[in-house]
Formats: C-alpha cells, structure tokens, sequence
DNA sequence: ATTATCTATAGATCTATAGATAATGC
DNA sequence: ATTATCTATAGATCTATAGATAATGC
C-alpha cells in the first residue's frame, strides 16, 4: 500500500494511458472504474486519490488520446525518414488503424460522444482539430491549386468519414472499398 | 390499461419514434428505459410486451434513423421539385442539421456506437451505407471524369466526417468553417 | 505524521420480471 | 378469456465516500 510519489505519479499516467485506449475502445461510458483500475492492478478505492471524478479522468484522456499524427510525425522525423502526406493517408486508412481504434484518431472512435460531452472537452477538440489541420496542410503537395486550408479540411473530414463508416459496416469488401477510394482520391484529386 | 391492438401498434410504433431520435441525440445508452416510457406517455413495465429486450429496441430504432435521404428524395419528387446534389449537400450541412442530431444523419451521430453493436445491426449499417452511395451516385453531376461510385463515397465519407468535427468543435467559427469548405469542394471539385 | 492504496459500503442508477388492473374482443 | 398497461421490486450495475492499513519521508 501507498508508496513514494515518484510511484504515484506513475500509477496515475498509467492510468490515463489505460483508459485513454478504452475510451477509444469501448466509448465514454463503456467501462466502470472498477474494472479500469483493476487492468492498472489497483483497485477502486484509490480512484479518487487520483481524479476528482470520473468527467476529470475523461478529460485528462484526451490528452492521451489527441496528437497521433503530431507523435507520428516527430517519430518519423527523429528516424530521418519525414513524414510524407501519402504515409499519413495510407496509415489512416490502415486495416491496423481500422482494427485498432484504441491507438488510434480519437476522432473517428469517439466524435459524437465527444460532441455531447462539456464545453471544457469541446474546447480541448477545437484546438486539436486546429492543429490537426495545420499538420495536414504542411504536408499537402503544391500542384492543386485549392488553398491548402481548405484541402485539409476536406482530407481530415474525408478521412474522419470513411473510417466511421468503415468500422460501423458488417461488410468487410464494403470497409476496404471505402477506405481505399478514399485515399485514392484524395492522394490523387481530379 | 390495456386498450385495442391498433392502439398497440400505435404505441408500438410511438415508442420506437421517440427511441430514434433520442438515440441521435444522447447516444445509444444516454437514457433509461423509464425515461423513454414516460415521454411516450406509459410506464416502464409495459415496454416489455413489445420488446423482448433493450437490444431489441436499438435494432428497430435503426430502421427509424436510417434512410433519411430516402425520405428527402421522396418528399423532393413528389413536391415536383426532384431533390439535386447541390440542395442534399446544403442541407447536410445546414445549421439546422448540425444542431438537431435527432431528426438528422445517424452515421454522424451514431457510427463510433454502430461500431460496437452486435453484427446485427452492423449488418443493418452496411446495407444503409449501400442504399445511400446509390442514391448519392445518382445524383451526381456528369462533368467529373472519376466514376460516380467512388465521388459518392468520397462525398459521403467527407459529409459524414464533416459533420462530426463540426459538433464535437466548441467554437463555433470552425464548426462553419469546416462545413462550408466541405460543402463547396464538394460542389466544385478541383 | 503523512499519504498511497485497500476493503467495504451507501446511494443512485438501470434492466427485467411478477403480479394486479381494466380494457378489448370472442 | 385475453391482453395492454400499471405498480412494485429484485438483482445487477456504477460512482463516490468512509475508514483501515502499510508504506514513505521529515
């Protein structure tokens, strides 16, 4: 029981990071605390030691869960290889990214529910989206003659959309032709 | 109590009405079945006799949620006035659209949920994603030389995830920008 | 002495069922 | 007689708190 706080402070990342990817998993309200601090080997009590609540838990998650492509892109720059925009696409379009929502965009895992949750989570996304876009419009070739801005809203909206509807479908050859048309099209405009 | 089986079906279909816009609204587990009991005007035990289970209710709200471009198309056509790609897309992206998720689009206020559903109703989904990229194919204008199946998936994909950003951003500034930038790539491909 | 975590539980849900009540419909 | 709906409640959650326990850290 109770050790140093240097522990604490780990205990609690490890925390966040667990339901950072359950979140993304099983929804907002798919898993108790209980359960979720049983995966962390704790147990419920100690909960509130770390969180005020369980809306603080969700908040401090998004963190966790928001800046996958800016990770992605750091990664790849350290590794001398930068990120292209062909890679971001044909990576979130990924039959790894559409089986693995909880390392995933946290938007295509949890946009309505983040769209009913409070003004603070919804502050928090706006930046997100905002950065999200100046990422893509980085990245996003010259040769269209459509503002950049405007591109990437169309990408991170066509991307967002097809891996929704990817992951909602039964359909297996429904899912890859959806994510592979999209790509296609976007890397590829008219 | 217990009144003819036409006022049965009537309530039945009463019950299922309110399920699927509330659905749209609060998400598949955002309210009790209590709840929906009393604003249809009747009491939680009764919900039984007309569902075997809560699951069972989910599934038929669906039929209620999906198919509102359907609908529109059939209103449009027998108003005289045939519904055009131009008036569904500005109608997606409307205002109104964006701020009644219960009357409007269940893949933008359901799909991370539809995810996690049983095969049943992901089965439902992959036939409603189908009727939706024909009708959507049909509507198409002609000059684009990409075929038509892959610009309706394109153009759902990009509506869907627009929407979705859009309602999970709380400023309000992006949620336009990103819904009017959609709208008009769309309607003026490159 | 302080505190990180544990055990135990109160109180508030929510789904589903049992049995009662008051209509319909043969 | 049948049945559509009601009242009441069992049983299973889930969040949050109270108080105990066993470490840390002055």
């Amino acid at each position: 029981m109770g050790y140093s706080q240097a522990q604490k402070e780990k205990t609690h990342k490890r925390i966040v990071a667990i339901a950072s990817k359950r979140f993304r998993e099983k929804g907002l309200a798919g898993f108790g605390i209980a359960e979720l601090m049983k995966e962390a080997g704790l147990t419920v009590g100690g909960f509130y030691k770390h969180f005020e609540s369980r809306d603080e838990l969700v908040a401090e998650a998004f963190s966790g869960a928001f800046g996958t492509w800016q990770r992605q892109k750091e990664a790849a720059a350290s590794s001398g290889q930068p990120l292209s925009f062909e890679k971001l696409i044909d990576d979130y379009v990924s039959d790894a990214h559409r089986k693995n929502p909880g390392t995933g965009c946290a938007f295509s895992a949890l946009a309505p529910e983040i769209a009913r949750s409070d003004k603070r989570i919804r502050a928090l996304t706006s930046e997100q989206i905002q950065n999200d876009l100046e990422l893509l419009a980085g990245l996003l070739p010259g040769k269209d003659k459509r503002p950049v801005r405007s591109r990437a809203i169309l990408t991170f909206s066509a991307l967002v959309g097809a891996m929704s509807l990817a992951r909602a479908a039964s359909d297996e050859a429904l899912s890859h032709e959806i994510l592979k048309t999209v790509a296609d099209l976007l890397k590829h405009p008219a």
